[in-house]
DNA sequence: CCAAAAGTGTTTCTATTACACCCATGT
DNA sequence: ACATGGGTGTAATAGAAACACTTTTGG
């Protein structure tokens, strides 16, 4: 830090992120939160989140936090919007990041998710939360609607197959509306992104559901293109 | 601070904002940058940008920014994107947040502006600058061209009154495209938003064009709407 | 054989695009 | 009288929305 005396008139602040973490158990969109294990508000819910350390970008600030609760690196993350209120945090003065993660939810450490007392919530069943963290968690979701109506499909949330039924419901949950059946499969399929397989499905129709797996070159073409994916 | 030593483990960083201010001269859409008065990168372009103190959120922090260089208040502004890489300042780790805000270009105060040795900047002929002030600008407009997509006009740009002419320029540079006159017209007039006045401009033709104001009431409920305005 | 979910086409309607001529006026 | 920018309507196309029946199979 040899010329940081420049800035030596200049209140440094605590910078944190916090982590909203989407999973879709093939029925409800969920979040992940944890039982806050530390002062302040111990005991309540809260996202998982952490400070930001002079050494890393504010970015892999996020995927660090997101590896400890689950385990999983190299997620799809994306920063959503600083909240920077004076007294947000009771403690001292804090700013956060937000950030949300879409996560496979079968696919995370159990053990480091029980360490830290996490559970799953659906989104229209969230616990009162710490600070600002509600607000986060609807901001997160706005920004999560938004964005999968402009990029293709956010295929992190499903498992590598996954049946078109299943796919509608994710849709359905994500943008807070039932789509029609035969539209949202026209269109689907039409964009190319979707190949079919020989396998069915059968765990939740006795007829059996085609399973499906994602084209991720033809996903790429798309996402870059800005594609008007569904309505 | 009473209780801060709960976070005494943890680097306290130094956290900025900077602006993209822009401006619209009735044929380009413009940034205003100022010549750097002080150290690292002294007598270099960079957006006007400051650090947040304690005992202000990090909103407040940007409209303090705006108003000592332009000395205007109440103005719109939209928090974009946090810069985190950890070398992005030089002299010490500075965290920044970029926002925009959408002024009237005549409408600011000149001696502030002159003793920041500030210039308007068509967006396409933008200077080399400081950090990574660039990409905050490309990130800005980009950003821009989709909020102008769907929160019906950003009127915030232009004079009480002005002409179809006049709004039509200002979403071509904003859009990057050119549009068709008469779907403009059709478009935009069939929002209901614009009220026709019985004055013309006659600055740019012989004939003169018509004159309108927005129906500032009109435009909220669209914009609550989130009303698909122009493609 | 029946309950439950999967799968599949057509029509209507709405929104977007493309396109060209007359008007008003200052010089 | 002419050059310059302002103003206006219609037809073609593409995309979104509405809508219902048949298929499969485990129980």
């Amino acid at each position: 830090m040899s010329s940081s005396n420049l800035y030596k008139d200049i209140d440094p602040i605590y910078l944190a992120v916090d982590c909203i973490i989407f999973g879709f158990d093939g029925n409800d969109l969920k979040v992940l939160l944890i039982k806050r294990g530390f002062k302040p508000e111990k005991g309540k819910w809260s996202l998982m989140g952490g400070f930001i350390n002079k050494n890393e970008s504010v970015d892999d600030g996020a995927k660090r936090v997101l590896l400890n609760l689950t385990g999983l690196g190299d997620i799809f993350m994306k920063q959503l919007h600083v909240f920077g209120e004076i007294n947000r945090d009771p403690v001292a003065r804090t700013v956060s990041v937000s950030y949300y993660a879409l996560i496979n939810i079968h696919d995370y450490d159990n053990k480091l998710v029980r360490e830290h007392e996490a559970r799953w919530f659906t989104i229209n069943k969230i616990p009162d939360l710490i600070f600002d963290h509600g607000e986060m968690i609807s901001k997160a979701i706005e920004s999560l609607k938004k964005d999968v109506k402009y990029s293709p499909v956010r295929f992190e949330l499903l498992p590598k197959k996954f049946t078109l039924p299943q796919l509608k419901r994710l849709y359905d949950c994500i943008m807070g509306k039932e789509h029609d059946v035969r539209n949202f499969s026209k269109k689907i399929l039409s964009t190319g992104m979707l190949i079919k397989l020989n396998e069915k499905d059968s765990n939740s129709s006795k007829k059996g559901a085609f399973l499906y797996r994602f084209d991720k070159k033809r996903y790429k073409t798309l996402k870059d293109e800005g594609f008007l994916f569904i309505s």
